[in-house]
DNA sequence: AGTATTTTGCAACAAAGTTGCATTCTTTAT
DNA sequence: ATAAAGAATGCAACTTTGTTGCAAAATACT
């Protein structure tokens, strides 16, 4: 059984080629997507709707997570085994945003810090997005 | 001179109808507005097209800031007055996004902490929005 | 007040996202 | 292996969101 169908089982998701397709093209890169990239590379083999609802089921299913952006073009990455595994989504890793090549990474070896809110606020989630110029295009 | 009047000016912008309602808009509420929200609450005032302009030239002086989404609805809140009147950006507190009130808010007081990046990544700008209930829907 | 410049509204368009339904593909149980 | 049940897909139509060019109107400057 190959990676992606595994992912795709352990999520109890049927296996369809076009899930399969999303997947590897999602492990075949190491930035996160928007929904148009993804379009771009399945070519004319599967429908916009198809990507749409597939992106969508795999955020439920906790497959990919979605990363916040200030351009309307919210960016998917693949989430790392212990998300898949557990059912249980934690991504607290810090996510780069690189102003030159456009690329959006998930730095997992950086641990969002916490912060202490004000009284009154409860914390569930936490996002930290930085950008500026990643490591391929600095010279 | 009015508060909307003079940040404007203090911007050189032209004081227009729409761009002082628009602004008015921002002052009356203390939570970030989307598009479309500033969009209803001008009703049928302004076109649609003269929103889009307007935000974008508020975004470019520095009026507002943009707060990354993960749900493609970008929102804008107002600078605080050191933004405005250095013209330079500097926008290092922490949001809050509240599930059930749906409010984004600018936690003015949380300072973003700081994060060490690996080697050959150049820090430009970082956001940090924290999602979770608010002090209002909290009890 | 009169002129130059900027802003606005309109229209037309392009892009992005959604929904219902019939068809096709997967799964499951014989 | 196959048939029935259930799930996913593609298509069409539509809604929403965002963009562009240009004429008309408003604002700023002298």
């Amino acid at each position: 059984m190959s990676r992606v169908e595994s992912i795709l089982r352990n999520s109890s998701l049927s296996v369809t080629a076009s899930r399969k397709k999303i997947l590897d093209i999602f492990l075949a890169v190491d930035n996160a997507l928007a929904h148009q990239d993804i379009e771009q590379k399945c070519a004319d083999e599967y429908d916009r709707v198809t990507i749409y609802r597939t992106l969508q089921t795999f955020l439920e299913k906790g497959i990919i997570h979605n990363i916040p952006t200030t351009d309307n073009a919210v960016r998917y990455a693949l989430c790392n085994d212990a998300c898949i595994n557990t059912g249980h989504h934690h991504d607290n890793h810090v996510h780069f945003l690189c102003d030159e090549c456009g690329k959006t990474l998930c730095l997992d070896e950086v641990m969002i810090p916490t912060v202490k809110l004000p009284a009154g606020y409860a914390m569930k989630e936490i996002n930290m997005v930085v950008s500026g110029t990643c490591k391929s295009c600095k010279k």
